[in-house]
RNA sequence: GCGCCCGUAGCUCAAUUGGAUAGAGCGCCAGACUACGAAUCUGGAGGUUGGAGGUUCGAUUCCUCCCGGGCGCGCCA
């Protein structure tokens, strides 16, 4: 909420008041949205509920209302339409609010001081001992852009890689190099040889099926907590993944508070499993220990411990919310984790409700839809690459990469450090694609499409900064202070102002309903506004004072577009 | 079989969580670079919001039932 806003609810609720409402009740019904049509106005009342409160319909009340809202120093009309009331801004006080707040960082433009909340998000958290592929982008994408979102509205934050480094995956993996493997092969390529000895596992498998047996011995063995073979083998393996990952890790410009992976939790299961017990919910079925949950209208039990006394996934998730509400204390814990595993997160919540935990509330699973390429015949399938199969994030981004490189070559040959903005522009395209859409909405890579660099895209975004960088070098006179400004020369900027503006509830939005295509859909806005503007409104030699005006609206326009990308942990360089 | 998610323009998606005339991009058609970046901009065509009921001042949004697509359903993660 602006200034702007603050002040013209105020004056809606001394004008309520006078119309015989009372106060209490009235405040929370000033809602204050931007019409639909933003001919309409600025900001929009709907008189519906306050209509209710006053006992007279709606297009009554707002007529009182809009006639007793006389124009002051910020307000410039207010204006019945049916049940709405519709508001305008003075020009000036809406260029000096947004404007003075955008130069000087202050939120919600810039960060927030902390709002209290702390919120734990549990993302990326790939499989050790196989490649970085596809699949891990979106958690890794979005879990990252929502760290940061979290950030700027106040929010303390712990970004957590739950890494997948304990439990039968790995145990078949480690089956197939006590097999199969040698240590030569594997020190010199380590994660290319543990990937090979995985599919190989999965072949002979088939014929096989006593591999599984085998492997579960191995993960027993790595369970009891002794210094043998398999835990030698696991932290090789964690740590040579480790290194792998920072790879990609860098590219995306991911980082993680913590690094703790399921195996951190080994020593923590036995606890939470005793809390299970005391709490009275944990019950024997088939020789698991078993959670039941049809109370709460789930009717797959959440398995804690198989027959064979090892643990699952559950029971580790279990010890890491445990874990984290005493650590941290966290008002929310994100599970940025596909939505296929929707059950499972209801269950750990349903357990944890059960058990009567307050963290319960606190756990929230943040689901997301898959990544989809075309196939020959025009159907929407799961990923692939051009070639086949084995789709490994690296390729996607080189390729885009690749992509940008020829595009500069094409448009902007002379540019100096071209292959580094074309890194920085293609792995960018590929993430903004990733934030563009609802969460819950599969990620579709039209092989020939996403490499179209035009409309609503991060180039189309990137571009936009580069082109106010280059006007702001141009124009060869600093940016002035916005007192120093005439406000009232920037009222043909107001559609862009507007959209300025909306910049706080979209990342608030963002935060909370973990969907940070509120924050990409601002930029594309943002974008369009400014590019619109441009065309009309020149900066270099206008009149001075017109100059200086359009000057800061440029500024705070490259200023805002680099906020809104750094929220999706993306840079615009100044030129492409 | 049961559960969950999705269905909006030819395609990919929005719609401020129940509000005004359902908006963008791509594609298509017609335009704009001898003043700051054309990876851009300005117009235009394009809709029974999968279907049928219901709830109410008001439904793309909520409820019920269908249809279509996807995901999941006891010792994997």
């Amino acid at each position: 909420m602006t200034d702007l806003h603050r002040h013209l609810r105020d004056r809606l609720l001394a004008t309520l008041v006078d119309l015989g409402l009372a106060r209490d009740a009235a405040q929370p019904l000033i809602r204050l949205d931007p019409p639909k049509n933003r001919d309409h106005g600025d900001v929009a009342l709907g008189a519906f509920q306050l209509a209710k409160l006053a006992g007279k319909a709606p297009p009554a009340l707002a007529a009182e209302i809009a006639a007793k809202i006389t124009s002051d120093a910020i307000i410039e009309s207010a204006a019945a339409a049916g049940p709405f009331v519709n508001f305008r801004f003075r020009r000036a006080a809406l260029a000096l609010e947004v404007l003075s707040a955008i130069q000087s960082d202050a939120a919600p433009y810039g960060k927030a001081r902390g709002n209290g909340d702390v919120v734990c998000i549990d993302f990326s958290s790939p499989n050790i001992a196989k490649p970085f592929h596809i699949g891990h982008m979106r958690s890794t994408v979005l879990g990252n852009a929502l760290c940061r979102i979290h950030r700027h509205v106040g929010a303390t934050v712990h970004g957590i890689n739950h890494l997948g480094d304990w439990g039968m995956p790995f145990a078949k993996m480690m089956t197939a190099y006590m097999r199969w493997g040698n240590e030569q092969e594997l020190h010199r390529s380590p994660m290319r040889y543990m990937f090979d000895l995985y599919k190989r596992y999965g072949v002979e498998v088939k014929q096989n099926p006593g591999l599984d047996g085998e492997a579960a011995a191995h993960f027993r063995a790595l369970e009891s907590g002794v210094d043998n073979q398999e835990r030698r083998m696991w932290k090789l393996l964690r740590d040579e993944s480790l290194k792998a990952f920072q790879g990609p890790y860098a590219r995306l410009g991911v980082t993680f508070d913590h690094i703790t992976g399921e195996s951190f939790f080994e020593d923590k299961m036995a606890a939470a499993l005793q809390r299970v017990v005391a709490a009275g919910v944990l019950e024997q079925s088939d020789g698991a220990s078993v959670v039941w949950l049809k109370e709460l209208g789930i009717k797959e039990p959440c398995i804690l411990t198989k027959s064979d006394g090892t643990t699952l996934y559950h029971t580790r998730d279990l010890a890491a919310a445990f874990y984290r509400e005493v650590t941290f204390h966290p008002t929310r814990i994100l599970y940025v984790v596909g939505a296929e595993q929707k059950l499972h997160f209801d269950q750990l919540k349903g357990v944890l409700t059960k058990m009567q935990e307050p963290i319960a509330k606190a756990v929230e699973h943040v689901p997301f839809g898959l990544v989809l390429s075309k196939s020959d015949d025009g159907k929407w399938e799961k990923f692939a690459s051009r070639s086949g199969n084995a789709v490994f994030l690296d390729e996607i981004l080189d390729e885009a990469v690749a992509k940008v490189r020829a595009v500069i070559r094409e448009k902007n040959p002379d540019l100096a450090n071209a292959d580094q903005v074309a890194e920085q522009v293609g792995v960018s395209a590929i993430v903004f694609n990733d934030l563009k859409n609802s969460r819950i909405k599969d990620v579709k890579f039209d092989w020939d499409s996403m490499l179209q660099f035009e409309g609503e895209t991060g180039p189309y975004v990137q571009y936009a900064c580069a082109r106010l960088a280059s006007i702001l070098r141009k124009v060869e006179v600093p940016v002035p202070a916005v007192d120093a400004i005439d406000c009232a020369l920037l009222a043909d900027a107001e559609r862009v102002l507007l959209v300025m503006m909306d910049f706080g509830t979209a990342v608030q939005k963002a935060a909370e309903q973990s969907e940070p295509s509120h924050v990409t859909g601002h930029a594309i806005a943002l974008a369009g506004e400014i590019h619109s503007y441009l065309r009309d409104h020149y900066v270099v030699g206008a009149e001075p004072a017109v100059r200086d005006a359009r000057l800061v609206l440029v500024d705070a326009a490259r200023r805002l577009l680099t906020t809104g990308l750094a929220l999706l942990g993306i840079t615009a360089p100044d030129r492409m």
